[in-house]
DNA sequence: GTCTATAAATAGATAGAC
DNA sequence: GTCTATCTATTTATAGAC
């Protein structure tokens, strides 16, 4: 397995993901992203043109790393509920940085949206991929209205990364996550009935 | 009842409001707000010395909205349950607004978080406003943990506001509304039971 | 590929005339 | 209270040397 150094667009797009996250992305100028990276601005524009690109570049990103970790999760279990539960628990394994700036795919694309900006739809697209994966498990659990589901399911979590970022309230995180999976096993456990 | 002309002062909240609503705080400029509100720059800065003491004014503004708001639904139904019923409802009747800038409250809160900003728990009470409110109506209803119930319809409607902006998708607003009214009676109709 | 220097536009903010 | 003029810092962006 080769490990090449990293190249220094790659640790621009890198920096830009975690202060667009940080900050948002109409916060973060070239400057702080040049500083960070610890090259100048001049540098900067050798590697991306202009702010929009570097956008593309990060949305990228963003979509390869997501598409990794549910091909991570699809082969970590065989049990579509094991991979859900994988899902929910990144709303644990994360709270830190979801309480200091919520959720990285779902700011982004609120604040895309806000601005007019024309990425919106490819920010978007990560949450389609998260609604199509989800989607995808709970089919295979056998639940009815699968996608109808997995669209719930994502929502739920955006509003749990809202509210934890706003109110900074852990306890709030943990108490949702412990609804969630109970709302999971009733999904999974009567594939038929009228549910909540 | 007086109906005295609105000053600039109070033409520029106004403005600032909406256009920090739409467009969000970081990517409105000052110049934004005077072109919209048809005022000099130098006029502008006459009312309020910084960007920080028009967010001021702006927070001012929507916390007296909502409590007029929830005060007015107070008074228009005895019954919490239809309390509640009219909060849901938002959604719906803001849904184009929801689709294009997702929830001004919630937005708001979790840009500040993200800027790491001072106003980010003064944003954070109307939140509050709305969990408190929730929380008493729940109680009226006669349910168990009524602060927690209100809290997870609060983190909910966001949620539902997260994705409908992202994904601009109607259809889905309107299952989650239909869906949280379920769970509302759910959890109203057996207020000791294990409910999610 | 990386730098310095610099341009052009915009941001937040102030001074002073009317 | 409102305006014009101005200031300073920052932001995006370019030119050209190394």
């Amino acid at each position: 397995m080769r490990m090449p150094r990293k190249s220094t667009r790659e640790v621009i797009v890198e920096t830009a993901d975690k202060l667009f996250y940080k900050g948002g992305f109409a916060a973060t100028s070239f400057a702080d992203i040049a500083a960070q990276v610890g090259i100048s601005r001049g540098n900067f524009y050798h590697h991306f043109k202009t702010k929009d690109d570097i956008l593309d570049a990060v949305i990228d990103r963003r979509l390869g790393d997501r598409r990794a970790m549910l091909d991570d999760w699809t082969c970590s279990s065989s049990d579509p509920r094991e991979r859900i539960y994988a899902f929910v628990g990144i709303v644990i394994v994360n709270r830190s940085d979801i309480m200091e700036s919520g959720c990285p795919v779902g700011t982004l694309a609120s604040e895309l949206a806000k601005l007019d900006h024309g990425a919106r739809e490819r920010a978007a697209a990560i949450l389609d991929l998260f609604r199509r994966w989800l989607g995808e498990q709970f089919r295979l659990a056998g639940a009815e209205r699968a996608d109808e589901l997995a669209l719930h399911l994502l929502g739920w979590s955006q509003g749990v990364a809202v509210l934890a970022s706003a109110l900074r309230d852990e306890a709030y995180i943990r108490r949702e996550v412990a609804r969630i999976i109970a709302w999971v096993d009733a999904q999974l456990a009567r594939p038929i009935g009228e549910e909540l």
